[in-house]
RNA sequence: GGGGGUAUAGCUCAGCGGUAGAGCGGACGACUCAUAAUCGUUUGGUCGCAGGUUCGAACCCUGCUUCCCCCA
């Protein structure tokens, strides 16, 4: 039998999931589904990266130890994973005694065989980005030796011979031309490697950095994590079943990244295996980004798309189709929810769904909803019939050359054919002249459906799911051939299948008709300098407010709508580009929010983490710089100074004031 | 500074030596079984710029430029 093993890359424990995430583990489960639809063997692993210094920073913010944090943290991968249906067949955590376990075994093989050695390196050293910094990274940061970001450090550590294994991994490369894909990233790699390579440094001494997995031949320090990490593509299965487990499914293993790890996939990876014992993976397939508006999406630009939230507004198999759609491997795509609606109504709604539909209706209405026998058929109908057939074919070439977007298209064009068939047959017309003849054409088009269905399957399970139960049939009718629909079944209820979306696009226009609120919060980076009057005039929604009448006094009814909290700041940094505007996380105790403030011009970032402020917590969200901004902070601003508020004592975080 | 990628219709992309393509969008028409749907017709491009090779270049070569990635 043939086999399919995927990988997606460890998810960093700490981070937010976002669109990045969502896309990468979506695609490796749609390729697993279609080779399982294909009869493969097929085994797909995902997990979380949670060692490192930035969990154990998050854990010292939070003050706990860090194997509760990550113990805390860990799951939010998993639950979303689970919200999209995807069907990994293992979840690795690398704190997991299986992974730990093998990293050790794999280090201590390395050592004896010769292959690490101590040596000693002394600079500066950036304390955020955990690395040493070469001069002109000294320079273009603006750090001098005096400042706080950098420290001067000599120490020893130890360092995998990775060097050797250059004229080896070029002639692997070269010698495997899928071992690379794209084409042009596998140009990269060897470009690259035209230089001399390196030797890697594989320690952190636990002065510095201690939550990590230990070396085995130097408890003084714990293991690099990529180093720790990489491994967990063969850890997991090293762990079920030895060697054998291993030899069973590394022949075939893809590991499926982004183009930004491609350098340690590509050459720290398969030098680390060769010098353990181990053959490369079978192909390394580098995917480009999401970009919003053309910008590299990134915390700090506010412009992290949640998939959470898409999904819960369009579905999450039409996001899922979405994703696998408009991506075209190896280059980067835009994405905006604008293209996303038109991609859901006119593939999903209008072409895929509507032909469900349409044709439901006719079979309920003249055959009691039963599918009907064919009769021979023509030209037409051979025509389909050779359209189906190619289709299988083309579809399964391009998911083996891992080109999702055009299995895709190859699927809707086929759809498209027989919503235009209807059109050249008009079943409708035949109710009532000939029901032979529209029942071959029900069944024509019904089994061009189930065909589509079938291929999309891996794409969009749960809606193929209900579009069975639609049509009376189960997942043993999906069948990789043409003319497996039944004669005689049952068809169920009808449904709407994917629904049509509107999409409202933000327009200036809309900006200004919602003046009170909208114009207020538009301004708020100017306007947070200047807070005194703001909650007032926002709660009442009153533009008069703002105009304040000599007697402009409310009642307690008014004070109460707006909900002023305590909150802690949790993280603070300037927005890029700006000189006024400050992005902050607050936690309110029970839920985190992210809010911008104009306070740039007084604070910087560092004066605020860690320090209580009041918020308006019930204000409307608002984008500054494409920034969402949940909320604001209260200042009195006076004489060209500015103060933030702050509670005079100690407060749970999150406390209402009044 | 070096290496690599990318640039084709309003948008997303395919084509990679032989008369510029698809889907979406726009316009017009047809149809009415259907989710303002579907079907047809149509609109639409000095293929980033400038040279060169060739009988012939979007495609090969050289040099610029845009955006991006990697390395230093």
């Amino acid at each position: 039998m043939s086999r399919f093993y995927i990988t997606t890359p460890i998810y960093y424990v700490n981070d937010e999931a976002h669109l990045g995430h969502a896309y990468t583990t979506t695609m490796a489960d749609v390729l697993t589904r279609y080779h399982r639809l294909y009869g493969y063997e097929t085994f797909f692993l995902t997990g979380t990266d949670e060692h490192g210094q930035k969990a154990q920073q998050a854990a010292d913010k939070k003050g706990m130890p860090v194997q509760d944090y990550v113990e805390s943290v860990a799951p939010r991968f998993q639950d979303l994973w689970k919200k999209m249906n995807i069907s990994n067949d293992d979840f690795v955590r690398t704190t997991e005694p299986r992974h730990t376990k093998v990293v050790q075994d794999v280090l201590q093989r390395i050592y004896e065989a010769g292959l690490i050695y101590s040596d000693s390196y002394e600079g500066f050293y950036e304390v955020s980005d955990e690395r040493f910094l070469t001069d002109k990274e000294m320079e273009e940061k603006g750090y001098t030796k005096d400042s706080p970001e950098v420290v001067f450090l000599q120490e020893k550590n130890y360092f995998f011979k990775m060097s050797q294994y250059q004229d080896w991994l070029i002639q692997h490369i070269e010698a495997n031309p899928n071992f690379i894909r794209p084409e042009g990233r596998r140009r990269e790699i060897l470009g690259f490697l035209k230089q001399p390579l390196g030797d890697l440094c594989i320690s952190r001494p636990k002065s510095r950095m201690s939550w990590g997995i230990d070396l085995p031949f130097d408890t003084d320090y714990v293991c690099y994590v990529w180093f720790d990490a990489l491994l967990n593509y063969i850890s997991v299965l090293l762990d079920k079943g030895g060697d054998e487990e291993l030899n069973k499914w590394w022949p075939e293993s893809h590991h499926l990244i982004g183009k930004d790890i491609l350098m340690v996939h590509a050459v720290y990876w398969p030098t680390m295996l060769k010098a353990a014992g181990y053959e490369p993976p079978k192909s390394l397939i580098a995917h480009g980004w999401w970009l919003i508006d053309s910008a590299k999406m990134s915390k700090s630009k506010g412009n992290v798309i949640k998939p959470l939230e898409l999904m819960d507004r369009y579905g999450i198999d039409a996001f899922k189709y979405f994703l696998v759609r408009d991506m075209s491997l190896g280059l980067d795509s835009n994405f905006s929810e604008k293209a996303m609606v038109e991609r859901m109504n006119s593939d999903l709604a209008n072409d895929f769904g509507n032909l469900l539909n349409r044709t439901h209706k006719l079979l309920v209405k003249s055959f009691d909803g039963v599918v009907p026998e064919p009769g021979a058929g023509g030209e037409l109908e051979a025509e389909l019939k050779a359209l189906g057939e190619k289709t299988l074919a083309t579809v399964k070439e391009h998911v083996l050359e891992f080109k999702l977007h055009a299995a895709l298209e190859e699927v809707l064009q086929l759809v498209r054919r027989a919503n235009k068939y209807m059109e050249q047959t008009e079943p409708w017309k035949l109710a009532k002249t000939d029901l032979n003849a529209m029942g071959t054409v029900l069944w024509h088009v019904l089994e061009i459906f189930r065909l589509a269905a079938t291929l999309l399957s891996p794409v969009i399970p749960g809606k193929v799911e209900n579009l069975l139960t639609q049509l009376g049939l189960d997942q043993n009718n999906l069948e990789l051939r043409w003319g497996a629909l039944p004669p005689g079944t049952r068809a169920g209820e009808a449904q709407v299948l994917f629904p049509r979306h509107e999409y409202k696009e933000v327009t200036d226009m809309e900006n200004t008709e919602t003046k009170p609120e909208q114009t207020a919060v538009a301004e708020a980076p100017k306007a947070e300098a200047t807070a005194e009057s703001k909650p007032e005039a926002q709660a009442a929604g009153q533009p008069e407010a703002a105009e304040a009448e000599p007697d402009n006094l409310i009642g307690i009814e008014d004070f109460a709508k707006v909900q002023l909290r305590v909150a802690e700041v949790l993280e603070a940094e300037r927005v890029p580009k700006t000189d006024k505007l400050l992005r902050l996380i607050v936690s309110l105790g029970d839920e985190k929010r992210q809010i911008v403030a104009g306070v740039a011009a007084y604070y910087e970032p560092e004066q605020l983490i860690g320090k209580q402020i009041v918020v308006v917590a019930n204000l409307k969200p608002v984008k500054l710089r494409g920034i969402e901004s949940h909320g604001m902070l209260l200042a009195a601003k006076s004489e060209g100074k500015l103060s933030v508020m702050t509670p005079l004592g100690e407060v749970a975080t999150g406390a209402a004031i009044s």
